[in-house]
DNA sequence: TGTCGAATGCTCTAACCAGAATATATCGCG
DNA sequence: CGCGATATATTCTGGTTAGAGCATTCGACA
């Protein structure tokens, strides 16, 4: 009977519904006109799932079908008040409690080894560069919608948005100087494996974790 | 014939095999001890599956069936030479260029009115407690690491965990003090619209529309 | 008046994936 | 030496989901 809680398109369904009843079409166009589809995953396909899904755990009802001129007929929903408290207390859970997320770029880093140094670095200059077009972009979009009057309040995910891309940026920035003038820990045993490599990239492991060994002598030994 | 690219699972299991082959209960072994799977999302179920999409595409292959002692007959893969273009070029592509993410929190910063300012404020103070208590742990955890001797390349990705971290902190910290104390534009207006609901906290929405309405008149005739 | 393309609204399907279930072996402990 | 706990290794199952596809209507334009 536990409803899943995995997708927070059901979330945004539930919020717009605490509003005011609504068809799935009309949910969808909503959440775009305010923009909340940049920060809740939204399909159509899955839109249609999770109505149902919602209504099968008794969260949401069908309030009414309904037929406007010859277009399609369309089920108008409103939310039950076991919905109403499930909202409060989704909400509530995400706020109070940080979720551990796993960001493609997260994992990438995880294995930035695997390429040679100096490829890796040309990379994340580029990345650099998108960072800076997109905060731009961010910025621009948060502007427009101050100079419409609407309270910053209802944009504060904007806002949250905006905080990280200046986290991944100041960060980003910081590594690839790092990386690139060999400050960064681990960069020379990282060139010289690459530079042990065959014409066609591959890589002998055998002496990759020799010289990992060494190195961990080394710093272990060391002052 | 292109594959999804949807699950770094993948990647990982492209990456390990880069290095040398391995069954699949051994790759999961190798990416717990090496932390990675606080950066890749890793379950058995998935990882069965992986590999075997990962077979059907050809970029990795069956290298031997073995079995040890009277253990579970297992098989060992390893990287085809397809798969090893994949994996450099799909690292690639995650460096280059950013991905958008939907944190499960923006989410929820999305639809932060629906809640009463003040719980709203206090589970977000609840939250600063947390992240603290989380961001103390992934400190140990790279001291940790540090101490081993283990050169900080091979644990950027826990840098950039810290990094998004830090300015969650930030954010909801300041977040939490502006909310409080009033200053953030539109908490008047919330705590209006909340203050006139019924006592089972539902909220009048047409008298939200019109309070919001009047407050970006007032903004745009204002100065 | 015919038709082209955009908008409206929903459905279908194949892949995906999380979590549970299964099965055996080994180890420590009294 | 028998018991449960832990480690090894994989398979099953059923819900979820992304993306494409379908069907209708309407406005614009020629």
């Amino acid at each position: 009977m536990a409803r899943s809680r995995s997708n927070p398109l059901a979330l945004a369904v539930l919020a717009l519904l605490w509003e005011r009843p609504m068809h799935p079409y009309e949910m969808s166009m909503t959440l775009r006109e305010r923009g909340k589809d940049e920060s809740v995953r939204l399909n159509f396909g899955s839109l249609y799932s999770v109505v149902d899904s919602l209504e099968k755990h008794g969260l949401v009802a069908a309030a009414s079908t309904e037929r406007e001129g010859n277009r399609p007929q369309r089920t108008v929903y409103r939310i039950t008040d076991e919905g109403s408290r499930e909202v409060v207390d989704w909400l509530s859970d995400l706020l109070r409690t940080p979720t551990k997320e796993f960001p493609q770029f997260e994992a990438a880093l995880s294995f930035l080894p695997l390429l040679p140094p100096d490829d890796a670095v040309r990379l994340l200059r580029l990345r650099v560069v998108a960072l800076e077009r997109r905060q731009a972009a961010l910025r621009g979009s948060l502007d427009e919608a101050v100079a419409t009057g609407l309270p910053p309040l209802f944009t504060v995910e904007s806002e949250f948005e905006g905080a990280l891309l200046r986290a991944e940026l100041d960060f980003v920035t910081d590594l690839v100087t790092r990386l690139g003038d060999g400050t960064y820990p681990g960069v020379d045993l990282w060139r010289r494996f690459h530079a042990d490599a065959g014409p066609d990239g591959r890589i002998d492991q055998t002496a990759v974790e020799e010289a990992v060994t060494a190195y961990i002598q080394s710093v272990r030994s060391g002052p």
